[in-house]
DNA sequence: AGCGGAACCTGTCGGC
DNA sequence: TGCCGACAGGTTCCGC
């Protein structure tokens, strides 16, 4: 489900309105999905106030008072939803609900790719361990892109949701940032050039602060804490839409697969 | 080392 | 109506 916009969305709403609250209890309806023994979790995480909610790529890290953070990722279809209701009905994707103060967060996934963890030593968590820089790190460059690329025959889609030496790049904005810029997904990284590299930091930069300032991308599941949508769906230029006219020469979108995911392109307009 | 493919789990939709 | 396969915003792991 969610990329580094959806997740860079959640993360600020979280962050305005969950830090301060202390937890009175945690129940884990789903021990899967809570990646450690779910009782210590559980009671560690009690009385625990929010003090801050970071992010790395897809990665959400939530910071305590005191204590060890927590990582948390969305995985295809998991969820944030902050609650005040008095006598909330538990919902059946409802995997783990922290009661605060003031009402409740939960954590909801239908298809339990998602998880949550505590860990001492985020700084070295395997998990983030491998992440390359952020997708809106001005620090990205596109000698750093060559270095990683240079000598790969891969496709460049393939590479880009690899989330190393870019991480936050899902499948719905490698599709859009290739159409934008004019790159076939299928090209071989290696065929690409510094100024075509350049040239793809640059609409990666400019389509994931678009999504952002749109609250990104709702197509089924996605939903912000409050269980509002995000609108850059209506943005989409070639993501979803095989057989539509491309919006910008009219052939029709095709759809490849590439690495078991679906890929959208424009046969015409991304020749590289 | 790097690659392709399977696995994790659940839900929805379209075709027969 | 029911069953079956395809597909879904992700990531890790295993075997070659």
């Amino acid at each position: 489900m969610p990329e580094l916009p959806e997740v860079e969305t959640i993360r600020r709403e979280l962050s305005s309105e969950l830090v301060g609250q202390q937890i009175k209890s945690v129940q884990v309806h789903r021990p899967s999905v809570v990646h450690e023994d779910p009782v210590s979790f559980s009671h560690s995480l009690a009385n625990r106030s929010f003090k801050q909610v970071q992010r790395k790529g897809k990665y959400l890290i939530f910071g305590f008072d005191q204590g060890p953070d927590m990582l948390a990722h969305l995985g295809m279809s998991g969820k944030f939803i902050l609650d005040s209701s008095d006598s909330p009905e538990l919902q059946p994707h409802d995997r783990v609900v922290f009661t605060t103060h003031q009402g409740r967060l939960v954590f909801s996934d239908s298809r339990c790719f998602g998880f949550l963890q505590r860990a001492k030593d985020m700084e070295n968590h395997p998990r983030l361990a491998r992440l390359g820089v952020d997708g809106l790190d001005p620090r990205l460059s596109a000698t750093d892109l060559k270095k990683s690329w240079g000598k790969s025959s891969r496709d460049i889609k393939t590479l880009m949701l690899q989330q190393s030496p870019i991480a936050g790049i899902g499948n719905i904005y490698a599709a859009e940032i290739l159409f934008a810029a004019k790159i076939n997904p299928a090209t071989p990284a290696k065929r690409l050039k510094l100024k075509d590299l350049q040239r793809l930091i640059g609409e990666t930069h400019r389509i994931l602060e678009l999504a952002l300032t749109h609250n990104g991308t709702s197509i089924s599941d996605y939903r912000r804490v409050d269980d509002k949508t995000g609108e850059f769906q209506n943005f989409l230029q070639v993501y979803g839409k095989a057989g539509e006219p491309c919006p910008l020469c009219k052939q029709p979108i095709e759809r490849l697969v590439q690495s078991q995911r679906s890929s959208f392109f424009c046969p015409q307009c991304q020749v590289l």
